[in-house]
DNA sequence: GATCGTAATATGTCTGCACATAATATCGCC
DNA sequence: GGCGATATTATGTGCAGACATATTACGATC
């Protein structure tokens, strides 16, 4: 009966799941479901912080613990580098560096990022294999402020790597869409224009100035993947 | 100085970005740094479990704990019911089922969903509007055992909202993928075929057995979007 | 030298208590 | 009745101590 703050989720979800606590209904107070299980109040209060972290209760000091109105489902994605992923796959990985200027970028890159529209960024386009197949095409925007006194090698590590091995960073966002592949991209995994392909961006700061902006479009076919 | 977990958190997470304490470099027992922040052991483990959480340490028994070798970012993202991401919007929403058969599925669907080859499932195809605009494009099978005895109306209320209100969940996968608009769905959102969608496949099961497998296609131009 | 059993150890969890904090409920006042 | 100060209350966080559990490290034995 008493052995652990997870059989107490398990019990308190199931209850939920059974309709004796209905969507939006209050349930006991840690104190109540304490004494109900014999055990101490931080016990209680442990299982329904996790219950309330996955999104299945709403807690809030004074009203009490809730059973949440909306089941909005939380799923968690592991980003991983991409030499990690393709590894991760049994394939080989190898990286070619395809340009690597300075340039001005686009007003809505810059807008993103945080910058000033003239601020000149570094530009780095690469392709990551798998097992010899193109894999990913990068498109990255780099602001030339974080290398400071370094000079990475970027036809040899791929910025990505170089980048969670050395700039710290506090924040970000990433989205996910669709989209039909373009000159460049439909080259370099040799398909059609237009080709749809899943597509990644992320933008990076540190608590200070804006890092990196980097569109990832990953080979025709590619899923990501994760458990509810 | 010593107020809350959280200052624990955000001072051993700056240490791990300043490189204090390197990847794969094990850290102070919780014993340590207890000792060295003042609090009390339980304070640091709540910090400790909570960076473990999301990666960025690695814990194990007697072993310590160890800066996560490779920075795996683990981003969470929402998934609402389909009316509340576009009302949440500020757009109003409307659905129209369009097929509802009992239809013999084919072989991959039947074997995700763990399912005999033969097994008939139910087979509905609505839209969601935003704005009366088609916004997503939903195909799903479902197991008619989870209907029970009862009859839903699947004209008025989507197949997804009456799922969550009454089958609860064990477990589940989803994909997100990109993929070409095929006819039904280049009709229904009036673009030409081949249009590149943004797809995301989901396939809930109880404990017991399989409840439904759905293919949501968004229409062109959806992203979704999270924060690190 | 290899192997197995045992001791040491860091984290995992629980208890019982205390105080902090936020939000609500209530009461007194006008 | 309306309104604002105050009391109440449920969760949030913290502390000190204890035992459980998983691993590692070590030492004895063959």
């Amino acid at each position: 009966m008493s052995h652990g703050w997870e059989t107490i989720r398990a019990d308190v979800l199931r209850r939920i799941q059974a309709r004796e606590w209905g969507p939006g209904a209050t349930i006991p107070t840690e104190q109540a479901l304490a004494q109900e299980f014999g055990c101490a109040r931080a016990t209680v209060s442990r299982a329904l912080q996790d219950l309330a972290a996955t999104g299945v209760l709403e807690r809030r000091r004074k009203a009490g613990t809730r059973v949440a109105q909306s089941p909005v489902r939380r799923a968690t994605l592991d980003i991983p580098l991409i030499r990690q992923e393709v590894e991760g796959r049994g394939q080989s990985y190898s990286y070619r560096l395809q340009r690597d200027a300075v340039e001005t970028p686009p007003i809505p890159v810059s807008l993103h990022l945080r910058l000033s529209p003239e601020a000149p960024l570094r530009r780095l386009i690469c392709l990551h294999f798998a097992d010899g197949q193109p894999f990913l095409y990068e498109d990255r925007w780099l602001n030339p402020d974080v290398l400071g006194a370094q000079r990475p090698n970027f036809s040899v590590e791929s910025a990505n790597a170089w980048l969670v091995a050395n700039v710290p960073y506090a924040s970000g966002d990433i989205s996910f869409s669709a989209a039909g592949a373009g000159v460049a991209e439909a080259a370099a995994f040799a398909v059609p224009l237009g080709t749809p392909l899943f597509v990644v961006d992320r933008t990076t700061w540190t608590a200070q100035a804006a890092i990196t902006r980097v569109r990832l479009a990953y080979a025709p076919g590619y899923r990501m993947h994760t458990t509810l």
